[in-house]
RNA sequence: GCGAGAGUGGCGGAACGGUAGACGCAGUCGACUCAAAAUCGACCGCCCUUCGGGCAUGGGGGUUCGAAUCCCCCCUCUCGCACCA
């Protein structure tokens, strides 16, 4: 598409020329957006105080930070186009708008690539953060780059490291001997939430157990109020609320300990069921559990057992299948209250040792994995729990374990009770014994944070043989990343570097060894939404700042952090709280998640993927090769990927287009939190209607009246109806992130005017079409704010506002009542015609003049009006019989 | 399996329980043009003969004067979780 030359973008006095609109000039918005891009920096319009004074009411948006991976993506310009558009409005509504931007860009991608082509992480990352910053700022978004920061600059991991040393000083980090998840491919630990389907969530690689010692941080603590205030967060999404209290994952049961017959050694078990204990008939414990460990070490059959499950940990096959395999120990354990009685002790494949206590009490008839266990192994199924009206003499399990309501029996004491009863009592009469209490269990576990990487937040402690784990005094913080340092071979180059981890003990002085682990980047993200409100304090942030404006008001971006990133922040906010820095509890007030960017993929005869620039539709709907004309498969509509080729470039859709029609399109296409599609012909609708926009200011020219007139004509009162319903609606469709919906109103009253445009001349309507034009200017400025800017600055070229300073229009609510109504009449609920009548005009008249319409009268004809149904301005129903 | 969400023209999607399909994309016809692009105008759910009807919001019931919308049952799709004791 070629753009044509254009013309001054103010036009001079002389200009007053009104081409015809088929040579009219094109609105280059190539030399615009900057232009307006500059003034906006130079007025300071998004500028605002650490702690404001204003006395206006604040309003914190914020997207999810950029990862610096070089190059923005169409994912990145929908959602930063998202927040732009609450900004700009809320700003608009008279709130005070802080609207931040920041770099995640610690992380294993600059470790690669310092691997590959031997570019230190650091400037690999900073020349991506410049590269990015400049593609972030040709959108035109309403940043406040003054408080911008990237994680992996010294003056804010310094203050990371603080709040963990504050953390620890408050007991809230603990190091651990512990299972942990080895990625081999990564060559790090994998926190719980990094681990999807058994794999690495970044390689893909199964993961691997292994023990380590590990610094963790006590999310475990907050387990109950991270669940409890989901509750209250009622402007997140319910499935992120739920998807949350699921990782939680709160369980009610009792812990109780079996003893070993033929020692003193006890296992303890977990069990949500107490009340089906009389129906046990075996003990299953994880293979990684001490006493499957102790079995092995006598036993090499057990050993194999273990190993083997072991390499298939959870991956594919088991899980798949959901075989249950198991390795009988040959010790048995005693029944808490049937004397004498004992039971076999197994290894089983499906007990977790990260769950509970890594042991269960089988009960076959009432727990499926068990019955499944015992079918295949031959070990008894007792029924305990009777179904209500079932027989107790003939009732039997079959292939289904019975998981229902009931009442306990051949239970001993507790036979007759209900489930709910029978679990008081059961808990009541172990801790009676005191063989087991009642026990909330969590299914969350505390945050692993070590990982074995050189391009992260130092551990700020050092480890010394008197003094173990010693924090490194706050005064000496940050700990430096050193800048020499090899990739030469694998592991983690800060354990390789020559000097940086021999340090002298903070307390006695000796040689010590400085920790040469660094922090989950998910650390990193924990917290950056507070650094925002005072990004160059000397303290992690200044409290009356964040107070201020925390919590964040409205948060977008993408569904895939529901759980990892979410849960991690509101967990560091209240740890924040809990050691002074801050005083909210929840990080986020408002949650959205928008949906993915799509785009139709493509695949040549000789089945290579094709990127979009090499595909040529032609109009007789055929797709082909642009340089061959070979044919080409179009197939799904998928998300962007590197591999399927299905990309679009932002840049060079900004390029082509401008930044207002990316930023029109993306928004208008569908509504904000589904996926879209990413359409060429779409993209260039939306570059159409920029353009239309532009002319129907142009159009303006010489049409110019200052005053309001006293009175307009009829075509100039539905013009002026329809500029003030269209305030109204599109003010509404923000509100409601109804972008799509706004959009159309949009469009709509672009379309008015243009009716407006070829209505005979009439008394006013110059005025009507000059509000209009400005009203659709300043009402499409959140979203194409560039065009807003130039087409107000044509309208008052002297008044020295940008639109990025106004206030939001508002609809003369006279203007909002129409002049006539038009109302459906049903004759027993079908439409028969409609009729015109004024605004709240009486029942009387209204139904009167329905039932003379004619088409109506024929539909009547024959039968009898039983009841007349008017709804004011709205419909008619006559119900009729015969 | 459990949980959540969604099913409306060729497509994306609108629609306080009140004229289903706003608006856009695609398409058809026309104007302008030597021509094309751009622009402008008209049409654009399916069926019947036009006036006018009939059928239509995944399927089946129900509530209601009136249901895409509320209730019940079923089907399909998407996403999340999943040996959690």
């Amino acid at each position: 598409m070629r753009i044509a030359p254009l013309r001054p973008i103010h036009p001079t006095m002389n200009d007053t020329t009104t081409p015809a609109p088929e040579s009219g000039p094109r609105y280059d918005f190539a030399a615009a957006e900057p232009k307006w891009q500059q003034a906006w920096a130079e007025r300071a319009c998004f500028r605002v105080d650490d702690v404001p004074t204003d006395g206006k009411p604040k309003y914190y948006v914020m997207e999810m930070f950029p990862y610096p991976s070089g190059k923005i993506h169409m994912g990145h310009v929908r959602n930063y186009t998202l927040g732009d558009v609450i900004a700009r409005y809320k700003r608009a509504r008279g709130f005070s708008v802080m609207h931040p931007m920041g770099w995640d860009a610690f992380g294993l991608p600059a470790e690669n690539a310092a691997r590959e082509r031997g570019i230190h992480p650091a400037q690999w990352t900073y020349d991506n953060i410049a590269a990015m910053r400049v593609e972030l700022q040709r959108m035109g978004l309403s940043l406040e780059w003054e408080r911008e920061f990237a994680t992996c600059q010294p003056e804010y991991y310094r203050h990371q490291q603080k709040l963990f040393l504050d953390f620890l000083r408050a007991g809230l980090v603990e190091r651990k001997e512990s299972w942990v998840n080895w990625d081999p491919v990564d060559g790090t630990v994998l926190a719980n939430e990094q681990v999807i389907d058994g794999r690495g969530w970044r390689s893909g690689a199964p993961v691997e157990k292994k023990q380590l010692s590990q610094w963790f941080l006590s999310i475990t603590k907050y387990a109950q109020e991270l669940l409890d205030a989901l509750d209250k967060l009622d402007r997140w999404p319910e499935r992120v609320r739920l998807m949350q209290a699921n990782w939680i994952g709160r369980s009610e049961g009792a812990r109780l300990a079996f003893s070993l017959a033929d020692s003193s050694d006890t296992v303890e078990v977990y069990t949500t069921r107490p009340d089906t204990l009389f129906g046990m008939s075996f003990l299953a414990i994880a293979p990684e559990h001490p006493i499957a460990a102790a079995v092995a070490a006598r036993d090499p059959d057990a050993e194999k057992f273990v190993a083997e499950c072991r390499s298939r940990g959870t991956s594919e096959a088991t899980i798949e299948t959901g075989e249950k395999l198991g390795y009988d120990t040959g010790l048995r354990v005693r029944h808490p209250f049937i004397e004498g009685a004992t039971y076999p002790v197994w290894i089983a494949n499906f007990v977790l040792m990260e769950y509970g206590t890594g042991a269960i009490f089988g009960c076959p008839a009432h727990d499926q994995r068990d019955l499944e266990f015992a079918r295949k192994y031959g070990l008894d199924v007792i029924p305990v729990v009777l179904p209500p009206g079932a027989d107790p003499a003939s009732f039997t399990i079959a292939k289904e374990a019975y998981v229902g309501p009931g009442t306990a029996f051949n239970s001993g004491f507790l036979d007759g009770l209900d489930v709910d009863a029978a679990k008081r009592a059961v808990i009541q009469a172990l801790e009676q014994k005191g063989v087991g209490k009642g026990l909330t269990n969590w299914r969350l576990r505390d945050w692993g944070v070590s990982r074995q990487r050189y391009w992260g937040c130092p551990i700020p402690i050092i480890h010394c043989s008197t003094h173990g784990a010693v924090p490194v005094p706050d005064d000496q913080l940050p700990v430096r990343l050193p800048d020499d340092v090899t990739f030469d071979r694998p592991g983690n180059p800060l354990d390789h570097h020559p000097t940086w981890k021999h340090v002298a003990c903070p307390i006695c002085g000796a040689p010590a060894r400085r920790e040469t682990d660094t922090f989950d980047t998910f650390v990193d993200s924990a917290w950056y939404f507070g650094r925002y409100c005072s990004p160059t304090a000397d303290v992690p942030v200044v409290k009356a700042a964040v107070d201020h404006w925390m919590p964040v008001d409205q948060y977008i971006g993408g569904i895939e952090h529901a759980i990892l990133h979410l849960l991690y922040a509101r967990f560091f906010t209240r740890a924040m709280k809990d050691t002074g820095h801050i005083s909210v509890e929840e990080p986020f007030a408002g949650l959205f998640t928008q949906g993915m960017v799509n785009h139709e993929s493509y695949r040549s005869a000789d089945d290579r993927w094709l990127y979009p620039e090499e595909v040529e539709k032609r109009p007789d709907g055929s797709v082909v090769l642009r340089e061959t004309g070979e044919p080409v498969t179009v197939g799904r509509v998928e998300a962007m990927s590197k591999s399927r080729r299905n990309t679009i470039d932002p840049g060079a859709i900004i390029a082509r287009y401008g930044a207002d029609t990316a930023r029109w399109f993306i928004l208008s296409d569908n509504p904000p939190e589904r996926d879209m599609e990413w359409t060429e012909s779409g993209a260039a609708g939306a570059f159409r209607f920029t353009q239309r926009v532009f002319r129907l200011a142009e159009a303006l020219d010489g049409a110019r009246t200052e005053m309001m007139p006293d009175h307009f004509g009829p075509a100039g009162r539905t013009l002026r109806r329809a500029t003030h319903r269209c305030i109204a609606a599109v003010t509404e469709a923000l509100e409601s992130f109804g972008f799509n919906v706004a959009v159309a109103r949009l469009y709509e009253l672009a379309n008015a005017i243009t009716d407006a445009e070829r209505a005979a001349p009439e008394a006013g309507l110059a005025w009507a079409r000059r509000e209009a034009v400005e009203t659709l200017a300043r009402l499409s400025s959140p979203m194409m704010p560039h065009l807003a800017e130039e087409v107000y600055a044509r309208l008052f070229p002297d008044n020295g506002h940008l639109v990025a300073e106004l206030n939001w229009p508002e609809a003369d609510p006279a203007l909002l009542v129409a002049e006539s109504v038009t109302i459906a009449v049903q004759v027993g609920g079908k439409l028969r015609g409609t009729i015109e009548v004024p605004p709240n005009a009486p029942a009387e008249v209204v139904l009167a003049a329905a039932e003379a319409d004619s088409n109506v009268v024929k539909a009547l004809e024959g039968k009898r009006i039983v009841k007349r149904v008017h709804v004011p301005n709205r419909i008619v129903n006559f119900v009729v019989a015969g």
